[in-house]
DNA sequence: CTTTACTCTAGTCTAGACTCTAGGGTGTAT
DNA sequence: ATACACCCTAGAGTCTAGACTAGAGTAAAG
């Protein structure tokens, strides 16, 4: 807050940010094809040029997608924050998130059901002849896995 | 279980087969090029021609998918099954799945829990100013999520 | 005989999130 | 001068599980 080092920031070639945010130069590249990070400046030699709200940006992303959001969903995120959209508007994109979430575990948990008794059922010696697990995916049996 | 009809099988073409397994002609032929059903018989014209088993290999490959195995994974089951593997060899398979499913379980429900939590600290009106959801993915506060 | 339904091949397209390649230019240390 | 690390572009390739298309031949029904 001090008064005259307004923009004075330090100057980031891609390699750097990277590396500070964990991703791949790669990775940077492709999210500012995508629109999640915005075209930076250039040297005189066509390097980019970042500063540090780029790392920022970078953890933003992936702290998001550590929650599951798409980079689709993410670039929705980013728009509200630097167009200044409404709660609302975030948390309808949050809350079908966690819908989402919520019935990918409900599904998971009914495989992880099916497979774990079948997979206790199983004696584990022998030949394949038998094996009720092999059963249950040729007859169907006690089978509540597809719809 | 008579004497005389040991192959007299029922001809069906591929919209028959797929029709009766659920799957469209396409998954069928998709099927075939990735080894997962052998090629059948042709017709003089070159259409494909199928018996009974092949709606219940086409059953299993459905019911090993509504367990989460991938057609790779379902294509180990179904070579067990065809030339006769182990129980062990089995239960490997499906061992490593259950465990990836729980990792898989374990995951989201991390991600549920502080999604969660943030969608319900937000009240969700007025603008995205001071949203904690967005100020979670912003500086990381209150963030078990990204490893 | 004609219409309609079915089948064939080969190839392209989708989503999601990168990753890699080829072929070149730049920056700095020794 | 030259080694070496770093950067650039454009485009192709990866993985999964199919969906869809075009253009053509075949079968069944009226
Ligand atoms: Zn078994
Ligand atoms: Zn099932
Ligand atoms: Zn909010
Ligand atoms: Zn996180």
């Amino acid at each position: 807050m001090s008064a005259m080092n307004a923009q004075i920031q330090p100057i980031l070639k891609i390699g750097a940010v990277a590396k500070a945010a964990g991703v791949s130069i790669d990775t940077v590249r492709f999210y500012e094809g995508r629109g999640l990070l915005p075209s930076p400046q250039r040297s005189a030699s066509g390097y980019r040029l970042y500063d540090q709200s780029t790392i920022e940006r970078l953890n933003f992303i992936g702290r998001a997608k550590g929650l599951g959001f798409t980079l689709n969903e993410i670039m929705l995120l980013l728009d509200l924050q630097d167009k200044g959209g409404s709660k609302a508007e975030v948390k309808s994109i949050t809350g079908a998130k966690l819908e989402q979430i919520e019935r990918k575990i409900e599904d998971l948990q009914r495989m992880r059901s099916v497979l774990g008794k079948l997979n206790s059922d199983c004696s584990g010696s022998g030949s394949v002849t038998g094996c009720p697990i092999i059963e249950a995916l040729v007859d169907g049996d006690s089978d509540d896995c597809c719809k």
